[in-house]
DNA sequence: CGAATTTGACCGGCGC
DNA sequence: GCGCCGGTCAAATTCG
């Protein structure tokens, strides 16, 4: 497991990984301060966030390479067919968190689950069927170089399901925010091809903030800034997306002293890049943000043109790291 | 004792 | 129409 610094773009997330077509790929490596990424998404109209997401990497970058059929095959929203963008971190036990928009109705049997005994099946089920047919939320996938399959985000997962992948010795854990009234999702899966990189996808929006630690650590993390968690859509320009953050900061500052649940490996080590375990980005450099929106509804760029490169100065954060500007939130300065 | 996890069953969409 | 597969439910079990 020395091969942690994969380069950003050695990355292919369909090869790795089929997503949906809305979902983003993240792609961190603590070498340098770069971020890449191909961007471009689509969000349901009536996202109030496009979507927002975290990485964590301390002193580190993260590079965002984010894929986009744009097809978004209008029927089957949560079918994993389609790649999602992904953001891989090197540094191992990081965490990822996020969430994106939407206004899940909850329980968005997208497939599968019982109907209560007592509802009259037919009538309700069906109808629940079509009308929320799916409500798509935007994902985000975000790979990890981490021996630990559940990274700590800051928020409190419960585990509902596992399951195994095909093609994959692997298997794929899905995990729903404890929070009652949140309806975010992950799910957590390790690659096939490359085991020592988890792949967590996020789906949905959290409605609260952050919790802290779950289990054992003390209250390192918790959120204050809300405000920032409930954007407005379509303020940005182009394509209108947004993309938040969560509450949590950008990334989870996690104190090298904070491991997520059982004993780091020295090389599951969060501290990447030495010592700045709570630097995201060393102030002062600067992050590189290649945008190709992929046909995706705000493209901007023809994927197979060259990734054209934007660099901005990472006093912005994580935002000014993966965040295209266009899709910056207007608050958020 | 309450909360979280495990795990087999079930449901629905999609491809053949 | 059938089978496969992803995703979810929920009872049982385990953990703190």
């Amino acid at each position: 497991m020395d091969n942690r610094h994969p380069g950003p773009t050695d990355f292919t997330p369909e090869s790795t990984w089929p997503l949906d077509s809305d979902s983003a790929y993240f792609l961190t490596d603590d070498r340098d301060s770069t971020v890449l990424s191909e961007f471009g998404w689509n969000f349901n109209p009536d996202d109030p966030i496009g979507a927002e997401e975290r990485s964590d990497l301390a002193g580190s970058t993260s590079t965002l390479v984010d894929q986009f059929p744009e097809n978004s095959s209008s029927s089957s929203a949560l079918r994993s067919s389609d790649p999602a963008p992904v953001l891989r971190s090197a540094s191992t036990n990081q965490s990822v968190s996020s969430s994106s928009s939407g206004d899940p109705p909850e329980r968005s049997t997208g497939s599968g689950g019982k109907p209560p005994p007592e509802i009259p099946s037919s009538t309700t089920k069906a109808n629940k069927k079509k009308v929320q047919k799916r409500i798509r939320q935007p994902r985000f996938a975000f790979m990890t170089k981490s021996e630990v399959d559940h990274l700590e985000d800051g928020y409190r997962w419960r585990k509902y399901g596992q399951k195994a992948v095909k093609n994959s010795p692997y298997p794929r854990s899905y995990y729903r925010c404890t929070n009652s009234k949140c309806t975010v999702k992950k799910r957590v899966e390790r690659s096939s091809e490359d085991p020592t990189t988890v792949i967590t996808t996020y789906e949905g929006q959290h409605c609260h903030h952050t919790v802290a630690f779950p289990r054992g650590g003390g209250n390192h993390i918790i959120s204050h800034d809300q405000s920032g968690f409930s954007a407005a859509a379509g303020g940005g320009g182009g394509g209108g997306q947004l993309m938040q953050l969560p509450p949590v900061s950008r990334f989870m500052y996690y104190p090298t002293s904070i491991q997520p649940r059982s004993q780091l490996s020295p090389s599951n080590n969060l501290t990447v890049g030495g010592s700045q375990s709570h630097r995201l980005v060393p102030a002062g450099s600067t992050a590189h943000y290649h945008d190709q929106a992929g046909g995706g509804s705000q493209s901007t760029t023809n994927p197979d043109e060259p990734i054209p490169v934007v660099t901005v100065p990472t006093d912005e954060g994580l935002l000014g790291d993966i965040v295209p500007p266009g899709m910056r939130n207007p608050l958020d300065g």
